[in-house]
DNA sequence: ACATGCGGGGCTA
DNA sequence: TAGCCCCGCATGT
């Protein structure tokens, strides 16, 4: 007898709540409990404080994987594996398309990387990105812990993410692959190259995450403060690209094959770090986190913007976009868009390729 | 190139 | 001292 997939599902939330919610144990107790009857399925969205008994055989748990965004933070305990949310990178100029989707790409986990994506461009309207840092911890990010112990492992979540939900690591993955592919398939086209110029890593459409807005949805409670993006990135809009001096200063300057996004460069005044590396302004999210534990003492930060809670979506390449300030550039780069032909990239042959959830 | 885990170290309460 | 985070390094994919 076949089971129907909303069963399957049904069955697993059943499951992960029985050890989340009605648990009694802390992922910091000496003793974690061994009697465990059951043990949960895997939850790729663990979101609020719950906890989580996994089987040992789970590859997903043995990994310590999750759909967030998710870094090792050290805790100085190597029994138990602490990570910390990266947040989410949205559009500098929170474009959106016609179907009035938003962008939330995945930040990357790896710091370096994490900035070089911050220096590319929205896939969608060639806008600067800007990493959303999660604060829903008490101003500090969301934090998940993981333990082993025999043949469980312990997971606890720490605090409500307070942002959209970015791309799943397969998504992420699969865009780049994508992105690569392309690039091997057609470098010929003119049109095509200086389109790629102009979004020199992130042009590709990513994939729309099937699982919809969910419980995160309701925590998207940061308050809107009435910064405008433009404050919000700092003033970064508007400036003639440069490599910022602190990155040059760092020796982290980009390498001359990734240009930089038109207006993208290190906010004035970035401070720089002890070890001279360029330290961005907030979003990098680790750079921000000192000035965050400040800021929390007197309550949360003001959050740089208020986001609608939106799947992430698939951007086709001759998708419209919706950015008032870049609205000449846009409309430049939708024509050239719409006459590049790029079959090669539609948003069928992505998602052919990308295995969603 | 990037994800992941480990461990040193700085800062604050 | 505990708990937080940043950062660099090593390793694996």
């Amino acid at each position: 007898m076949l089971k129907g997939a909303d069963d399957v599902a049904m069955e697993q939330e059943d499951s992960a709540s029985q050890n989340g919610e009605m648990a009694s144990w802390d992922i910091n107790d000496i003793k974690l409990p061994q009697d465990v009857k059951h043990t949960d399925w895997f939850q790729e969205w663990p979101d609020s404080y719950v906890k989580h008994i996994y089987s040992s055989e789970d590859k997903n748990a043995q990994r310590h994987h999750s759909s967030w965004a998710m870094r090792n933070t050290n805790n100085h305990n190597s029994r138990i594996l602490k990570k910390s949310c990266l947040g989410v990178v949205v559009c500098g100029n929170d474009c959106s398309t016609l179907d009035g989707r938003k962008i939330y790409l995945r930040p990357a986990i790896c710091d370096k990387a994490r900035q070089k994506q911050q220096r590319r461009c929205c896939p969608n309207c060639s806008g600067p990105l800007q990493l959303i840092s999660c604060r829903g911890h008490g101003g500090y990010p969301v934090t998940n812990f993981w333990r082993h112990e025999g043949q469980l492992i312990f997971f606890q979540s720490k605090g409500a993410h307070d942002h959209p939900r970015p791309e799943t690591k397969l998504e992420a993955e699969a865009r780049r692959s994508i992105q690569k592919a392309q690039t091997a398939f057609s470098p010929t086209c003119p049109r095509l190259k200086r389109f790629r110029e102009t979004e020199p890593r992130d042009p590709l459409p990513f994939p729309r995450a099937k699982t919809g807005p969910s419980v995160a949805a309701a925590h998207f409670g940061r308050p809107a403060s009435g910064i405008s993006p433009e404050r919000a990135l700092g003033g970064r809009l508007g400036i003639s690209p440069y490599v910022g001096a602190g990155a040059e200063a760092g020796g982290s300057a980009r390498l001359p094959s990734e240009p930089l996004c038109p207006g993208i460069h290190p906010a004035p005044g970035a401070p720089l770090t002890p070890k001279g590396g360029y330290e961005p302004l907030g979003p990098t999210g680790d750079a921000s986190h000192r000035e965050k534990r400040h800021a929390a003492s007197g309550g949360l930060p003001a959050s740089p913007y208020l986001l609608a809670q939106q799947e992430p979506l698939v951007v086709p390449p001759g998708a419209h976009h919706h950015c008032a300030p870049l609205k000449a550039q846009g409309r430049a780069l939708e024509d050239e868009q719409q006459g590049l032909n790029l079959d090669c990239c539609s948003s069928d042959m992505f998602l052919n390729l990308c295995p969603l959830r």
